[in-house]
DNA sequence: CTTGACCTTCCCATGATGGCAAGCTTCATC
DNA sequence: GATGAAGCTTGCCATCATGGGAAGGTCAAG
């Protein structure tokens, strides 16, 4: 409303922790806020736009490293899309590789366990696999 | 050959580098090696086939800290089964929240990407997007 | 004027891994 | 036997994103 917040505040707002707030402008990804008399980080409506950017960014699960290319964009009104674009392609090969090797390892790991009684008895084929050196 | 390897072919026959199998002994997943009078670590054919058992179980997606359990149930010929299975499905479900997780990024990142034109122009529907915090 | 909620900085921890440096050992080759 | 290379030792630091906590300053309401 007033358009000036505490780092409490503009962390409420925009769904990041103000510890986390702190760390990005820490290692510059976000400019050094303006503070009070007192030392107290203040934060406008922009600032928190900007925190709510990171926020979904990250949801996204694009790196810090990622988020500091992808505000350097939104912030210049020269850009190509076509930087954008290229960015959130490579995110989304990284993305489908991690999807596929997770999905590599459930599926050896619901075959090991298929076989394996889980009940009171010790033998036990998953062990076995594992010992066997077979993550396939 | 001769059943008495120092750590770097250890690490070749196991896969587990050098580094790594000194930090597992470090942190206590592996027993301490024995070493030689002049302080080499010594392993066995035995001491191998552990190496490979935690390997095996990385490429899984298996916890240093779910690996200490794989191991100890391993190693006691009286565990029951179910104990096992158990491990396992958990930590199935895990990879399964996980890969939701990452298609769910996937799947809004594909969607936006749709959207923007990718070429010289500004105009970026992403960037939009990222700026609204819209994260679906 | 006290109390409690908020803010500050600083240090440490996570999990799994890598890198580097200084120094010692082993072994093959000259 | 000397020398050099390869391999071993420990120890410290870095990564990545985040959280926890301590010690101390600030602010607003009662």
């Amino acid at each position: 409303m007033r358009g000036v917040y505490n780092i409490g505040q503009a962390s409420h707002l925009s769904g990041v922790t103000a510890k986390m707030i702190r760390h990005y402008e820490a290692i510059g990804l976000l400019p050094e806020a303006k503070r009070t008399e007192s030392g107290y980080r203040q934060y406008s409506n922009e600032d928190v736009h900007t925190l709510r950017f990171v926020k979904t960014s990250r949801d996204l699960g694009f790196s810090l490293q990622e988020i500091q290319q992808l505000l350097s964009l939104w912030f210049n009104k020269r850009r190509a899309s076509r930087d954008v674009h290229r960015l959130v392609e490579k995110h989304v090969d990284e993305l489908n590789q991690k999807i596929m090797d997770l999905e590599r390892m459930r599926d050896s790991l619901k075959k090991l366990a298929q076989c394996c009684h889980g009940d009171e008895r010790p033998e036990c084929p998953i062990l076995d696999q594992l010992a066997e050196g077979e993550s396939t």
